[in-house]
DNA sequence: TCATTAAATTGTT
DNA sequence: AACAATTTAATGA
């Protein structure tokens, strides 16, 4: 993907006028990050809001004693880091790229602009953070009360929310080590996670790639 | 293009 | 957590 397509899919920039957009596009800062990089780091200052032009990135934490947590995982299409930059604090999280992937920067005098400019662009921010606040919500519910099969599906389907995410594309290229991260369980169990929801024809397996069959189907598995 | 090798990922215990 | 098996990517003939 490029720049040009990533805000050709992105709801608020279909609503900038054409200055607006000339702006945007003349102050958006495009950097790769390789596989395994860091996009931001916990505490470092906020200084530009984020949109995943290619590859995925995950959202996470490492505890004193070394395990980490992932929050999200966040693919193509999305834009991310608005929390930190409205609250004019540090980040809070770690971002890193599962894969090689294209980061779009925003600098956050360009994010200010918009918020104090454009209807659409505000329209937009509360719509995706009401979405989160959904998602995270849901995270909780379904870490209590789904057994581990229905909790590696609803992982797997929060990076694939139409909302949040709009995308066509089906498939994921996350190894089953970081969806264990995701979901909060091992690796082993990832696998036998993975056989179960392939067995129920809601996704293909294949070597470092998931694809989803049925995004319904996994979103409702087990409830 | 094919063979070899290293690295990453998966499958199993 | 450990180990074997499999897949991919890179390298060079």
């Amino acid at each position: 993907m490029s720049l040009e397509t990533l805000l050709q899919r992105s709801v608020w920039a279909q609503g900038l006028t054409p200055a607006q957009r000339e702006r945007v596009v003349a102050e958006i800062q495009v950097r790769p990050v390789e596989s395994g990089g860091y996009v931001c780091r916990k505490g470092d200052p906020s200084h530009a809001w984020f949109g995943v032009i290619d590859g995925l990135v995950k959202i996470a934490t490492a505890s004193a004693s070394g395990k980490s947590v992932t929050f999200t995982g966040v693919p193509a299409g999305a834009w991310f880091g608005e929390g930190s930059v409205l609250k004019r604090e540090n980040r809070k999280y770690d971002v890193m790229a599962l894969r090689d992937s294209v980061l779009a920067h925003m600098p956050i005098a360009t994010f200010d602009w918009l918020l104090d400019t454009s209807i659409p662009f505000n329209r937009f921010l509360t719509l995706q953070l009401n979405e989160r606040l959904g998602q995270f919500i849901a995270a909780v519910e379904h870490e209590r009360l789904l057994d581990t099969d229905a909790r590696v599906a609803r992982s797997l389907s929060s990076m694939f929310n139409p909302t949040l995410y709009p995308s066509d594309d089906t498939t994921v290229q996350i190894s089953q080590e970081e969806l264990s991260y995701l979901a909060g369980v091992s690796r082993q169990r990832v696998n036998l996670a993975l056989k179960v929801l392939e067995q129920a024809k809601l996704v293909k397996v294949d070597y470092g790639v998931l694809t989803i069959l049925d995004l319904e189907g996994l979103r409702e598995f087990g409830m």
